[in-house]
DNA sequence: AATGAATGAGCCTTCATTCAT
DNA sequence: AATGAATGAAGGCTCATTCAT
């Protein structure tokens, strides 16, 4: 549709400037990142947003037609960051490792906003079933990719095979939800959180010690 | 402070009915609740809430006085309704059963309301840090008594002795979330998914198999 | 619904007044008129007329739900005040006599306001159905009394027997709308045309000189 | 003021394509027309011109300075178009048909959105006194021309000899658009109330029937 | 000449809260 | 204790308009 409208009008007047634009775009979902971290979806303004963007509150409306809109378009952008965190998996030498590295990435300082913002998207998916609709597909890709890896640990042994991998790894990504949700009210530390979940996956997983040869 | 408030307008020590004064704060409440669930925090408004509440708005303010206190009221009535999973544990006749029935009691349809409130718990948490110390201090309840439950467990045998309990309590609340706060997104069914996450705990705390004989 | 909650609720609380109320919106609905009569219903907004009312904007939708429910109400409260025109008429001697008063008070100076709104009801009605609903009923009573008049003068011999009574009252109307629209941009004095249209529904009513007898 | 406006621009003197401007203000205005009868003056805004047109809104800024200059714009070019119904009477073989001609073709369904915008502008000119002197003029001579109609037809003794042409012409047109604004909300229907107004004009002109003689 | 991009001011409405009864 | 009445501030969004291309 958009390409139609380029297309149609025999290109008079200021030629759109797609880079620019994609720019202003993402400045302006910075922005809203920034207050929907601190403030959650519904206590952050437009206005605010705007200043933290650095960016005219109307001018936001030629890029996202409402608020909502904007919230998705962040939670879409959000999804594609999940795929970090398999990567490191997959590169890691095996399976143990992998997750070992995961997991430490995942409790990293820097996360914390990103965690805030997983759950502000999590409560959103509860009422929200377009929100709720792309966090499936952007965790289903995650759990497609990561039950691949899982697959690959099978294949070389060094997981069980009597375990569904997609089945797997949804169970991983709830689990790391469930750990990081407690971030700011855990009393236990949430590195040693961490630790017992890797403890336990290790056993449920039948994961092998990485012995010296290997 | 709330009873210096009272004694000032009313005859110093002159009891107040204060049975009345709970029903209609719970009348409050649990208005309240259902906003909160359908809408989340701030979406919810004062007004939504006394309609719900079938109170009027202006009475809210006699018994809470900021939304801000409202919703830490009903935080802190949210973490006493955990107890409940905790004694379904407790009354099982072993620990493996007991995980099986809270597992099945987290899963029912009716909890869909509860979760969504408890998400947008943890999400506030993560910014008001008043929130955050009563879900904080909440939790640790929650953990100390399930901790209890499995010292007693290893007591009996049924599950490893090298866990630290209060650790495995954290970790097992920490699930419960990960996988309820998948509810609405998961590709997977969420009772398949509490059926992984309870192999994983079989393996992981080592449980055994009720047999006739143990 | 209003007294039903009312009713409903025994009575607790403050009780509401309903004169203050009563006052209150005609205070709201008098500034309304102030504004919607020097800039239009569109032109006008909800802060200008909560000035010119000297109230809150927030105090207006106490009121009246939305906009739109404000200028139904005064559209409403508008097709009272034609009734006074047709009281002129049928409190004259004669209905030539009638006429004559009825089109003098119209072209009185105090009316330019009036009509200003009725022309904007009149536009209105064209794209509101809302609002021409309520311009038919309130016209359609005023149509009524007048054909009631007409009626006694035929009976009376002053006016010519083969005339529709309700139809020549809708024609007058018409008449008066047409003449008083033209107000402002009229090359002619609006009182000569005024004559003129005296002129033609004398004949056309067939009007009778009151002769020096009756 | 334009012409300065462009010579400063251009090459001096140079001669633009007038042709294509004309035809680009003329579908601006079209687009206007269509919004301004949908909505009335106040509640189209630029951009909803805009698409209506299929023109961007920055472009319309080159054709008129202000919306309000697009709105006298307008009721200018509206003006012209009364001319046609004065050549029907014009052209009809006597004044009696000219008028029933006229009138049925004011009635007409497609002349709803002529009155709908006739009546903006009315109401419009009781507040812009620059509509209002465009109106007075557009309405003048129409008046001009209808008086020669009628003076001719004095001539032919069709038509009572002491009535003012001119006065008899406002009063038309102010008949015309009374019966006209009833429109929307008129119990009786609207070609019945025109017939009235025809039997009006016949005793109040003296109108003869063309019998076959004269 | 025509379009894209941008914005301050303003729109209608609702907010959390207070005061009077 | 409980409700009605009131309000300043803020909410999301659109406006008429300008500037750059």
């Amino acid at each position: 549709m958009m390409i139609d409208k380029l297309s149609n009008k025999t290109h008079l007047g200021r030629p759109r400037d797609e880079a620019a634009r994609a720019a202003r775009r993402q400045q302006i979902l910075d922005g809203a990142r920034a207050c929907f971290v601190q403030k959650g979806f519904h206590a952050s303004s437009i206005a605010m947003i705007s200043e933290e963007a650095d960016v005219s509150v109307a001018n936001i409306y030629q890029y996202f037609e409402t608020k909502d809109d904007l919230i998705v378009a962040l939670v879409e952008e959000e999804a594609k960051n999940d795929l970090n965190v398999i990567r490191l998996i997959e590169e890691a030498s095996n399976l143990r490792d992998g997750l070992k590295a995961a997991a430490s990435h995942l409790v990293g300082a820097d996360m914390q906003g990103g965690m805030q913002l997983r759950l502000e998207v999590l409560a959103e998916s509860f009422r929200n079933p377009v929100v709720a609709d792309v966090v499936k597909r952007g965790d289903k890709h995650v759990a497609t990719l990561l039950a691949k890896v899982l697959r690959a640990a099978q294949a070389r042994g060094e997981m069980r095979r009597d375990l569904d991998p997609l089945r797997c790894a949804s169970f991983f990504s709830a689990l790391c939800d469930g750990i990081l949700s407690h971030l700011p009210t855990s009393t236990e530390p949430i590195d040693e959180l961490a630790a017992e979940a890797l403890k336990a996956l290790d056993t449920y997983l039948g994961l092998v010690r990485p012995t010296k040869r290997s």
